[in-house]
DNA sequence: CTAATTTTAAACCGATTGGTTACATATTAA
DNA sequence: TTAATATGTAACCAATCGGTTTAAAATTAG
């Protein structure tokens, strides 16, 4: 992509919206993992062929791998929003927990998650991104529990980091759950009494 | 199959054994999930030719039926025997929870899971399948959570069916966290952190 | 022995997989 | 206009997918 003097790019101009088409890939991912997604699939819900998508994009496992940057950018700009309509720390800490489960409605799941599972184990890139965008989460888990603990809200003998990690793991196995076993409001039900017994 | 009057099979004998076949196709799909098992992988793995593979269990999906029911089969026994060597009602809980914990390390996780995040939302069979496989499991956990609960173990004032689903979800977040992303003594160690706060 | 039955191995099938190339088209700067 | 550059379309590719057929080998009953 040659830049002229006058910022403009060289050439025939983008048909498509580079954002729209990486959200169209994602959500065919989030739904319906990383195997089970086409080429076809691909093109298909993005409305590009296979060259430019390849072109601008690189392969399938390089899309991917953008489309679940992007997941994890969305999540966190969207969480930091719910934060940011500020009430009180353990508030938010429940708003943030609604937020994140009504997200993986409809069968869908986190993405996150799904990838954890499907390919984790043998997709060494995906395991790195994983781990760095987990690793994220819980600090953000520990610090959000530990102003809560701070503010009185939560037991103080309670460890911040360690009700981190609990809520990560509910909060993936609420993921898998809502996939094909569990109805929302139960999920829902069992992570606000979760929280009920912090306090 | 034609049985004789002898009750030997006429034609020529089987060279496998089925259950060692199956249990090799198991643990083929257990490790890497339906869509990235090929066929040539469990011709590989269980030693058999595609055509016998597909006479004796049907194609792919019913292959997959089989091993997944034979999965459960083999927990439900498995667990079944932790119990028998009886202790407290509490300790028989924390007794399970370590083996089916101990169970999917190996970054496997539970294949229940894994079947759940992969194919769950747009398999019917399968995930009615998971559907009556955790049914039982609730069921089991809620009665012997109510026999702890008796036995003065647990706090009266909980819910058995409560504890026994959330149990489930945090069994089922620990299979996939397992996968990729925390240790499995992080995962032990929260489990047994949720039992403790029942009592 | 023969006839019947079953299993095995391997060749074979069309469809689909992810990935690439060739080329006409569109837009720029000059 | 012309040369350069980037685009979208579609044909094309070898490899692999799940699945089937064919035929030779092995074992039975009679």
């Amino acid at each position: 992509m040659v830049k002229t003097l006058t910022g403009r790019p060289v050439g025939r101009p983008r048909e498509f919206d580079e954002e729209t088409v990486l959200a169209a890939a994602m959500e065919a991912f989030w739904r319906k993992g990383y195997e089970a997604t086409s080429l076809a699939d691909l093109t298909e819900c993005t409305g590009l062929n296979k060259a430019s998508l390849y072109r601008v994009f690189g392969d399938k496992h390089e899309l991917f791998k953008a489309a679940l940057k992007n997941y994890s950018d969305i999540e966190y700009r969207e969480v930091l929003k719910v934060i940011s309509e500020t009430k009180s720390p353990l508030e938010n800490i429940r708003a943030v927990v609604h937020k994140i489960t009504t997200d993986f409605a409809h069968e869908k799941g986190c993405m996150m998650t799904n990838s954890m599972v499907e390919l984790a184990p043998h997709d060494p890139e995906i395991k790195q991104m994983l781990q760095d965008f987990g690793e994220k989460r819980v600090q953000g888990l520990t610090g959000m529990i530990a102003q809560a603990q701070q503010a009185g809200e939560i037991r103080p003998e309670l460890e911040p980091m360690k009700l981190a990690v609990s809520l990560m793991i509910v909060l993936s196995g609420s993921a898998a759950m809502v996939k094909g076993f569990m109805p929302n409001e139960q999920i829902v039900a069992n992570l606000d009494d979760l929280i009920d017994s912090w306090t």
